[in-house]
DNA sequence: AACTATTTATAAGA
DNA sequence: TTCTTATAAATAGTT
């Protein structure tokens, strides 16, 4: 528009096409402002260079939100209105169902049964009862496997105290250890029968005098521990 | 810009402002799409009057959704960004209630078990006792009352038949009737002590000379449906 | 980035 | 709204 009259065409050299971008681009946003303050009118330009470069003008004392809001507002029909409805229609059915898990499990707690139907009653009353049979089952194995645990590991330390044991008898015959052979009674008290007479070794500290009759007690308690799990 | 210049503020003159700003917005959308084809650009300009009226260029070649979609990725920050993934973060959290209440669920119903401690099981078994006793009462009462219903319907019926019998009755004694009240054995087959020998009546059709051996066996058993319910 | 000849936009009036 | 037109403003091509 000086120096020459120019087509209204894409300008094929770049560097031209760039600097000419540039100016126009300044004119525009001039011009822009212009209208914004002589029509108090609010104006929004967006706009992307060839190369994909970004430039916006705004008027003041409006922000782009604002301008959005604005613009769908105006518009009436919302960009990302249908994206939006859907993910709320989503979430409503998800907390349609969470509400409906719920209920059942408040069911299966034994409240809000007036809801349920003599048959519904009927069927829940089924399926609770083989649930708690699974439960209860499950649970007798946990405790199965809990005891074998405990059980091995007491064998195992049974064992090594029998080979301790045995290493002192083999170093001699010590009148002190004979008693314990003899103590058959206390077996029944702790209520172990298959632990052997020998067990009670364990209990029996040799440097102890009166280690039979008083100092086992501590003992004797924490080894009845394990029967009492059952 | 011509005819003298102008102040760049706004214009009070209403209908001046108006003109102005219909002649201005013409130049702007004609600069902006002459930027469009000169530099292969794209540019959007959405402008809003003093009056709130909306006035809107888009560059061919692209739609307002795409425009919005490459602004905000080139911003980087969404406009609708924060609003959005709250919802999207209160979907996931949602999801993730929904996942814990099915698995709750199938806990209670003796499924997905092995996640559960030995506490755990403990407690869940503890509770399922508690709730199956909870719903075996429920049912009880439900049949307890229909029952009722049918007991109350049932006497009613009887209330009825036995007018219409002692009419009969009244009528004339006819010996047919007298093998009634020498029925008391089938008191005890049917179950019910209180129903009144009067009660066989029901089953009883004058009509029929051997309802008493044959005719009763179907009445018979409908009305002992109910002591099996129990 | 600055210059400037020239085109274009537009204010005021019709 | 549109047309006219004098004139301000924008800018293409050059430096």
């Amino acid at each position: 528009m000086a120096r020459g009259k120019i087509q209204i065409k894409r300008i094929e050299n770049t560097t031209n096409r760039q600097v000419t971008y540039s100016k126009r681009r300044n004119g525009l946003f001039k011009k822009a402002n212009e209208l914004t303050v002589l029509c108090d009118a609010k104006v929004s330009i967006i706009m992307f260079s060839s190369t994909g470069k970004l430039h916006e003008y705004i008027s003041p004392s409006i922000s782009s939100k604002q301008f959005f809001d604005l613009y769908q507002m105006t518009v009436g029909t919302d960009l990302w209105t249908s994206h939006y409805e859907n993910m709320q229609e989503h979430l409503k059915k998800l907390k349609d169902v969470n509400r409906n898990l719920r209920k059942e499990i408040r069911q299966r707690m034994g409240d809000c049964l007036n809801d349920l139907s003599m048959e519904e009653l009927r069927l829940l009353e089924e399926e609770m009862d083989k649930a708690v049979k699974v439960i209860r089952e499950k649970k007798y194995k946990g405790i199965t496997s809990q005891i074998d645990t405990h059980r091995k590991k007491f064998n195992n330390e049974r064992e090594v105290h029998n080979r301790l044991l045995h290493d002192l008898d083999a170093r001699g015959e010590d009148p002190r250890y004979e008693l314990m052979d003899k103590g058959g009674e206390y077996e029944s008290v702790i209520g172990f029968s298959n632990l052997g007479p020998r067990m009670f070794a364990l209990t029996l500290q040799p440097t102890h005098p009166n280690a039979h009759s008083g100092g086992a007690g501590a003992s004797a308690s924490d080894l009845t521990t394990y029967p009492l799990l059952f």
